[in-house]
DNA sequence: ATCGAGATGTGATATAAATCACATTATAAA
DNA sequence: TTTATAATGTGATTTATATCACATCTCGAT
């Protein structure tokens, strides 16, 4: 990793892309660079933390304690920074994340990232910029969640997972039933129901974690109307 | 509204307090003050925006068409930026905020604010603050509101209008039952019902929109709970 | 003061989904 | 391979809450 270099990365963010010569050199001395086996943890809910996370490659769970039970707030994609809010703040972690394939994960001091929002408007644009399409994000599904049922949001939870995630209509479940459920907020056992349903219904086909999308115009219908 | 000054401005927000003189001189020319009455809509979900609202007086709510019914987000108390991440954009809104009691607003044209965040790291830096804990505000509701159940999620609303929006046990409801159940995802005769039960009980006490928490330990427990 | 619309209270009923319980099947570790 | 541990499928039952229905009640507008 030592003979890495930020400035000719392939996965840069598009904040990092604005950075100048001399501040690329700072970062190198100020970041590193790990690889998180699928199911490792990358931070904990509770623990202090001073580095910002950037996944440049691989998936995420953002996943908190609940009042009753473990709650996946989000998944995240690469390349995209991640626990900002959380981490940023240079004080205990509100959430956890999680590798949910492998990945490798970018820390970079929160006091250089601090620094380099305080000299770099550019940079600090493009930091905001990816909050705000995160919050954009989390509202909407957030008034989802509170509305539809639990065929509805496993239905677009597949959708969303086959349009953003994987860009295909067949992929691996990156998921346990049990941490679907979690996401959408209901029990495994409704999870896996709906599931059979679907399938049964030429919806979907799947055999263990391989899932392939038969029918998407059905599954949008019951996605919309939750 | 004309002889108003943003610099002397006593609910000025944590970013605009860094500005220099020179920026207050150009922000004084390119905002507008409006006040907005109970109920009055401040911007629209679906309507193009070029402006950022600051909420610099009163309470607002920011709420969303659902699948089925309208949802209420967040509510937000003066002083705070509001809808940055719908407005700032400058596309179509993703939500709306309307005023839920007198409020008065200020308008930023959009453009001049991302000059400011381009130019003022310490403005950049203080709005990143503020989206980085709405956010965590927000995580910790989401994974509530899928986890408890009507009466704790009520009674936390109660908690929290108290403590964090009039901070006293005593106040005037914003709300109606039916805005309330909208805001945390249940129907507005449950809402009813519990806040019967909890009257009976000798929980809270209201007649009308005047609420009296009178046994918040308790409250704080159902809340807790779930 | 009168009117009418919106807000609220409360019973009866329906229903989605949680929970419980257990069988079956993968998956990782020894 | 064997073994243990986690993941999944599916029925039976319970439960919280939505929905429907209707009776007040409140408050602003005329």
């Amino acid at each position: 990793m030592t003979n890495h270099n930020c400035k000719t990365c392939p996965f840069k963010s598009s904040a990092t892309k604005v950075l100048s010569d001399d501040e690329f050199e700072i970062l190198d001395k100020n970041r590193a660079m790990v690889t998180f086996k699928k199911g490792d943890l990358i931070f904990k809910q509770g623990a202090l933390s001073t580095n910002v996370a950037y996944l440049r490659t691989g998936i995420v769970k953002i996943h908190m304690q609940g009042p009753s039970k473990e709650k996946i707030l989000r998944i995240v994609k690469a390349p995209s920074y991640f626990g900002i809010p959380t981490t940023f703040g240079n004080k205990i972690n509100k959430y956890s994340a999680t590798a949910i394939e492998e990945t490798t994960v970018c820390f970079i001091d929160s006091n250089l990232f601090r620094n380099f929002i305080f000299k770099n408007g550019k940079f600090a644009y493009e930091i905001i910029v990816e909050l705000c399409e995160n919050e954009l994000q989390d509202y909407e599904r957030y008034a989802n969640q509170s509305q539809k049922q639990v065929p509805g949001m496993v239905a677009e939870r597949l959708i969303c997972m086959s349009d953003n995630i994987f860009n295909s209509n067949h992929f691996n479940f990156p998921l346990t039933q049990s941490e679907l459920a979690d996401l959408v907020g209901t029990s495994r056992e409704s999870v896996s129901r709906v599931l059979s349903d679907f399938s049964s219904n030429k919806l979907i086909e799947f055999k263990g974690k391989e899932i392939t999308i038969l029918n998407r115009d059905v599954l949008e219908q019951i996605s919309e109307k939750g």
